[in-house]
DNA sequence: CCCGGAACCTTGCCTCGCAAGGTAGCATGT
DNA sequence: ACATGCTACCTTGCGAGGCAAGGTTCCGGG
């Protein structure tokens, strides 16, 4: 609990999700694309462990859709795509996010001058 | 699974410890004070079940100080203080606070025009 | 003397991120 | 042909932390 590498785990919890939700949704992509994706991106980094049971469970919460799709070299790729149910999720996400987020930098922020 | 509660409780999830030390930076305050700042100045609502189980936590940390105090009209109550090992931790987190809220901002955020 | 409320805390559950490990397909070198 | 290595998929077991529900103690008022 020194020096804490932790943090940045609590603080994904939650949001990861829906940054998955965001890169798919101008473009398909399979799941090592979007864990690139997420490192290079952002400080968001997470591994694969992580990714599959977090798409797993979009897939069963209908908000991603996914087909198989044979790749210019090596074994074949599920790629994914936001589905309406998704984008609507998206959208309740974010205004919820700026919510949660100026009130964190409310009280987190200007309480020191 | 619509509307969604549980969207706030998973983000949360690791801010809500420094947001209690937040509110203890310029002021001692006690357990069910916190609950009911934590709700009116903000949209952390959160319980009792919660809170307390975190300022066990936070104590065992050393991240903050306890006396107990009595109280004009009822039973006694535990005041909590931030220590000096608690504000460096805070001090730590506002700086991971900015770097993760601007990913976040990134990728969800802008990612519509 | 009892009852209600304030204030403290605990128990058990569930979710989700993560490290570690496992499998299968495809390409390349010998 | 087959061994090696890379890509890509997925699962298992664990731990942390928020929450609902329930429990205990202390005080004041009728």
């Amino acid at each position: 609990m020194e020096a804490w590498p932790g943090l940045g785990t609590a603080l994904r919890r939650g949001t990861l999700e829906f940054c998955v939700l965001a890169l798919l949704e101008n473009e398909s992509r399979y799941g090592v694309e979007l864990v690139t994706q997420l490192a290079e991106q952002t400080s968001l980094t997470t591994s694969e462990g992580t990714l599959y049971p977090l798409l797993s469970r979009l897939r069963r919460a209908g908000w991603v859709a996914t087909t198989w799709q044979e790749s210019p070299s090596g074994p074949p790729r599920r790629y994914y795509e936001l589905t309406g149910q998704g984008k609507e999720a998206l959208a309740r996400f974010r205004s919820e996010w700026v919510t949660f987020r100026d009130a964190v930098d409310r009280i987190v922020g200007t309480e020191q001058t």
